[in-house]
DNA sequence: CATTTTTTCCCT
DNA sequence: AGGGAAAAA
């Protein structure tokens, strides 16, 4: 029972953002309309269309105007704009809505993004089995099976209850789960409707990545089953690029490598064959896939793993003096501040890492982060302004900053619960008496000070609830995400691209860029008070990673104890990795990708 | 000059 | 840590 016997849904709101404007101003509900971000370029840029203006063939991407232009009628909600930058609470808000719904009937909820969800029904529809129900069409209302396509409600009607038929009569009754998937699905839809006001569409079937494509099959407002039999006829008809995860560069390389276009066409390819191209996780994920099988499992995870706030400037609006980068920086910060605060009251968590990232006029992208010590605007916007300069190669008299940058944002991460994650190890970890030292340099993490009063508490409460154990994932369904490429032939000469050698790498970095101006106290030299020594195996460990370095430990400890008691009979999985031992495992993959990757030749 | 703004995950 | 792919509205 453990292949896949699972059933997953994917829920995806309609045309979310139309949807969210329509709630407000319902005026427009069933007009054509989309949902655009700034105005003053062409009409802004579309980022959400329902289904009226899709009609008009307006697209997601298309200028505000180009779609009055397609459809007179058209009507543009406008994104709201602080401090003249688009700003998506509204959106996060009805998100938060329709995951309410979500999460209070259902365990095992995923959030894939703002408007989508994976929902893991295996075990509600084992509860539901215990007491039988007699199920008709009319609790599929707006149920299709993956494969047939019906133009009238009659013909849908006819093979839905065929269908329907056939999972009674089987005596295997292996699809009847799907049966009762998609009822509860109806259900749960419904009642999104009903106390959100949103409509939605959703895909029912073994895994998520299949749950995920036949969601696509029958939009708005309609829920499509995929089921075990029909993958075949399914996937002779799927393009490569439909599926998640190959929509861009590794889809493309696949259809290339195979000379396939659909996912069918694959099917002929033996595991090595694939594991030879794509290397042993990639090919066994795909060999597997074109069967039918992903395991993939869904993760009950709501919160955001980062909170960031960016804004583009292209052309002549690039910020190409120090003030206007200034000015930004302050901007950004204020919005990441105010979700920070927001996010630190609802979840009981604090981000521990700030990140600035921004392109230049040059089109390169950096990244560098910082700890947070303090959440304050001016803190934010200090901070990633002082990483600013250091890029800026003017001289420090000058107001101008250049390379101007066209990309500016500030995001942040690393979040740790407020009830302290540390404690809760502790508290079951051998050696409760010795985790003094491990905060206790100054310039470290030591937010804690400002919160003792309501932390107290908290650590009463804690020997009641165990911490959630760790999840061990097993094979976790790989992507293909290993894709570069490196054809920059570009006029652009490499600027300063001396490799920011092996050793001592930050400071060697920096070095380079503080000309002007190395009062960069922050950022500290070598004699780092940024690393902690870790109690448990002395090794150094930056102060920010240090809490999920302990986790590791605890993670580790608790995995020890529970291989004394139990046995895992190792993963069952399907009819997986024959051969191919762990022996180079690491070697082969590198070795098969490294020449895929330079063998690409056209590339314009 | 111009889809833009997010978010997550993988590779090195 | 930092860069980049992928995906979504």
């Amino acid at each position: 029972m453990n292949v896949d016997h699972r059933v997953i849904a994917l829920i995806d709101m309609d045309c979310f953002y139309v949807q969210v404007e329509q709630r407000l101003q319902p005026e427009f509900l069933g007009k054509p309309c989309g949902v655009a971000q700034y105005y003053t370029w062409k009409g802004g840029g579309l980022i959400a269309v329902n289904y009226e203006a899709r009609d008009f063939g307006v697209k997601r991407g298309m200028r505000g105007e180009q779609a009055k232009e397609l459809c007179p009628d058209f009507h543009v909600f406008h994104v709201q704009e602080v401090n003249g930058k688009a700003n998506l609470t509204r959106y996060r808000d009805a998100s938060a809505d329709v995951f309410r719904v979500l999460n209070a009937n259902y365990k095992l909820v995923e959030k894939a993004s703002i408007d989508e969800a994976y929902v893991d029904l295996t075990e509600d529809i084992q509860r539901l089995k215990e007491s039988p129900l007699k199920l008709t069409i009319d609790d599929f209302p707006s149920t299709h099976l993956a494969g047939f396509t019906t133009k009238t409600n009659d013909e849908r009607i006819e093979i839905v209850n065929k269908w329907l038929k056939d999972c009674e009569s089987d005596d295997e009754k292996r699809n009847y789960d799907l049966v009762l998937g998609a009822y509860l699905v109806e259900k749960i839809r419904k009642k999104v409707k009903e106390e959100t006001g949103f409509f939605c569409s959703a895909g029912i079937a073994r895994n998520k990545i299949l749950a995920k494509l036949c969601c696509g099959f029958n939009k708005p407002r309609k829920q499509t089953i995929l089921t075990h039999s029909d993958i075949d006829h399914v996937f002779d008809n799927t393009p490569v690029q439909k599926i998640q995860g190959l929509g861009g560069k590794a889809g493309d390389r696949v259809m290339e490598l195979f000379k396939v276009d659909n996912m069918g066409q694959l099917r002929k390819y033996s595991l090595d064959a694939l594991q030879a191209s794509l290397g042993e996780s990639n090919g066994c994920w795909l060999y597997n896939l074109v069967r039918g099988i992903e395991t993939t499992p869904v993760s009950s995870r709501n919160l955001y793993k980062s909170i960031s706030a960016s804004k583009n400037f292209p052309g002549k609006t690039s910020l190409d003096t120090t003030e206007k980068v200034r000015s930004w920086c302050q901007n950004l910060a204020e919005e990441v501040f105010n979700r920070l605060e927001k996010d630190r009251a609802e979840n009981k968590r604090r981000a521990k890492l700030l990140t600035v990232t921004c392109t230049s006029a040059t089109n390169e992208t950096i990244a560098r982060s910082c700890p947070i010590n303090e959440y304050s605007i001016d803190r934010f916007a200090n901070d990633a302004y002082r990483i600013l300069k250091q890029f800026n190669k003017s001289p420090s008299t000058s107001n101008i900053y250049s390379p101007a940058i066209t990309n500016l944002g500030i995001g942040a991460g690393k979040f740790l619960d407020s009830v302290n994650s540390r404690s809760i190890a502790d508290l079951f970890s051998k050696q409760t008496n010795k985790s003094e030292q491990i905060i206790s340099t100054e310039n470290t993490i030591n937010w804690q000070e400002e919160d003792e009063d309501e932390d107290n508490e908290q650590e009463e409460t804690i020997t009641e609830k165990p911490p959630s154990p760790p999840v061990i994932s097993p094979v976790k369904g790989d992507f293909f995400r290993k894709f570069q490429k490196n054809d920059e032939q570009m006029k652009t000469p490499a600027k300063i691209e001396t490799k920011p050698s092996s050793s001592s790498s930050i400071t060697s970095f920096f070095s380079r860029y503080t000309t002007n101006e190395n009062s960069c106290n922050s950022i500290p030299e070598q004699s780092d008070d940024r690393y902690i020594t870790c109690t448990k195996c002395n090794k150094p460990i930056l102060a920010w990673d240090m809490p999920e370095h302990e986790d590791f430990h605890y993670a580790r400890e608790l995995q020890k104890e529970e291989n004394k008691n139990t046995f895992q009979p190792a993963t069952i999985i399907k009819p997986t990795k024959p051969m191919k031992r762990k022996n180079e495992k690491q070697q082969n993959d590198n070795h098969t990708l490294d020449a895929f990757i330079n063998k690409k030749p056209k590339n314009q």
